[in-house]
RNA sequence: GUCCCUAUCGUCUAGAGGCCUAGGACACAAGAUUCUCAUUCUUGCAACAUGGGUUCGACUCCCAUUAGGGAUACCA
């Protein structure tokens, strides 16, 4: 019985049965092969989704296939339901997967599993396929020694890491081997480097262009003691027999390259095509950094839920980010989709860039001002559904007043109101117009009695009042009324002669303004008069009296 | 320490040696529009990190410096 059969004494497949069970993919010329490969250590992070459209658009955009891959095999750092996060917010962002795991974790595709810790018996078999060649090796040492080790090496001015002569179990006997073997020694399986670190080599990246490394002589671990792989031979095995064609991931990848590059060498495989992209980040002080898990809320793709941005003006967002002609191409294509935009991946900018809410709040508002009145409605319903149970309850009991609200410079208008960034926004847009969360404070009450005669413009108005007036029917009246009182028609005019009026128009408009939606500042007065209604108009001027 | 990446307006960026008097978008400021706000339109503000080369010519190519970021794990 041989060492290699005492570390996998159970039956395992060859690397020819695998390779016969997960053939090569017969796709059209050009189709690339995606995916998005996250670890379930908690929430989907931003710059996941960030990554995952790029993924998903270059896959679908010429005709290939994306799928999702959970990379689980640090068991210690899995946080439960975390794949069902993922999953969840993939099918919400509508990034959708060919393969992997549906909305609900349902497995699909043909070269399943895709959780790592599924395919330990094809790791496995790959393993031993290298031990038995020799690219691999049983090491012994423990924490403690590599700890050693690197001391020695620092003091030494020597390059830190198990490499070359600091390897000592490269070429340990057999013998000994299987010594500590049938002692029970925990080990770990290590890459035998053939490599050279005064070897430079040039790698290709989709984004950096050629990148100059020394060639990897590390004899990294491939195999933990728990018995499952690293990542960087899971990347390697994984991406081989799901036939990957372009490896899209962060630029903390950037320097296992070397790494990966000689692993698919030397396990026979072709490499993909490899891009690393810079991620997003924030200020922190004076300086920037990637967002942080732990400490920014925005890191997770569920604070735009919560917030109420419409998920499409989140990916616009970030599409922007990936190729900055798509604003351009968004104003000459309006009607169309981002998902016709043709991504390149040669238009990424190579630096990392600052998330920018003001910019994403612009786009939002672009996107929810052009839809209609009924959109508007149901997207802000389903938000309140899950996030605001006050705004729910409101448009369940009114929803044709809620829906005649919304649709104010809207409906009809030429450019419609670009006011609510976010579906959370739209509850101070409307609540004045509800009895019950209407009031006057006494700031504006002040605001109001600063108009001379208010109470004289407000008793004449009254009789006058028709809600069928239309805009320009409704402005006669205050330009009537302004003059009436003597008030200035305009700024202008008033500003010319201050003395010779109590005002100018717009501080008449004000007083109506303050009385019937208690704000110095709304959308259109003839519009919200229609919307009211006779009755709660009258009454809500009738409290002149009690100011 | 070593290796690698990055560096244009406040922000995202355009820029492939002469199209650059450095363009656009967001933001900001001013003005215009039948009232306020939001729109819309017009105008404005504002940048090639520094120092050396190469070249007739450099934002663009090369080198150094500086500053950020990443890697250096039985984490991904």
């Amino acid at each position: 019985m041989s060492y290699i059969d005492k570390i996998f004494p159970n039956p395992l497949p060859t690397v020819d049965e695998i390779e016969a069970k997960y053939p090569r993919r017969n796709l059209p010329d050009g189709a690339k092969v995606t995916r998005v490969a996250p670890s379930p250590t908690g929430f989907m992070h931003i710059g996941g989704i960030y990554a995952a459209l790029i993924n998903e658009r270059l896959a679908h955009q010429s005709g290939g296939v994306f799928f999702l891959r959970i990379e689980d095999t640090d068991t210690k750092r899995e946080v439960e339901g975390a794949t069902e996060v993922i999953c969840s917010s993939l099918a919400d962002y509508d990034l959708n997967i060919d393969e992997g795991f549906d909305r609900n974790g349902n497995e699909i595709g043909a070269y399943a599993p895709y959780r790592q810790s599924e395919r330990k018996t094809i790791y496995q078999a790959y393993i031993k396929h290298m031990l038995e060649t020799g690219k691999a090796y049983p090491c012994f040492a423990t924490q403690e020694e590599l700890e050693a080790l690197r001391k020695t090496q620092e003091a030494s001015g020597a390059r830190p890491g198990y490499y070359g002569r600091w390897a000592k179990y490269r070429d340990y006997p057999v013998e000994k081997i299987e010594e500590k073997l049938d002692a029970g020694i925990p080990f770990v399986i290590r890459f035998k480097s053939n490599g050279s670190y005064n070897n430079k080599i040039v790698i290709q990246d989709g984004l950096k262009g050629k990148i100059n490394f020394p060639e990897n002589d590390l004899d990294v671990v491939i195999m933990k003691s728990d018995g499952l792989p690293t990542y960087h031979f899971a990347h390697v095995v994984d991406d081989h027999l799901m036939g990957t064609t372009h490896v899209i991931r962060g630029d903390e990848w950037i320097s296992s390259l070397p790494l990966h590059i000689q692993l698919f060498k030397e396990m026979g495989f072709k490499a993909p095509k490899y891009t690393h992209i810079a991620p997003i980040q924030k200020m922190d002080g004076d300086s920037r950094r990637k967002l942080s898990k732990r400490h920014d809320p925005e890191a997770d793709v569920r604070f735009y839920d919560k917030v109420g941005y419409p998920r499409v003006a989140v990916i616009e967002y970030l599409l922007n980010l990936v190729n900055s002609n798509f604003e351009d191409w968004k104003r000459n294509n309006q009607t169309k989709s981002y998902k016709d935009f043709p991504v390149s991946l040669n238009k990424l900018s190579p630096s990392g860039a600052l998330f920018d809410f003001v910019k994403l709040n612009n786009i939002s508002k672009e996107i929810i001002a052009k839809m209609t009145t009924e959109e508007v409605y149901d997207a802000v319903y389903n938000w309140a559904e899950k996030n605001d149970a006050n705004l729910h309850n409101l448009m369940t009991a009114n929803s044709d007043y809620v829906k005649a609200i919304l649709s104010i410079e809207r409906t009809g208008a030429k450019n419609a109101r670009k006011d609510i960034a976010k579906y959370s926004d739209v509850s101070a847009e409307i609540e004045y117009f509800f009895d019950d969360k209407f009031a006057i404070s006494d700031e504006m009450k002040a605001e109001l009695k600063s108009v001379k005669k208010y109470v004289e413009l407000v008793d004449t108005y009254i009789p006058m009042f028709n809600e069928n007036d239309t805009k320009d029917e409704w402005f006669a009246k205050m330009q009537k009324l302004a003059d009436d009182f003597n008030f200035a028609k305009n700024g202008k005019e008033y500003k010319a002669n201050p003395d010779a009026f109590n005002g100018d128009i717009s501080s008449v408009v004000k007083v109506f303004r303050i009385l019937i939606t208690g704000k110095t500042q709304s959308p259109d007065l003839s519009e919200i008069q229609h919307v009211m209604g006779k009755e709660r108009v009258l009454s809500r001027l009738n409290t002149v009296k009690n100011i």
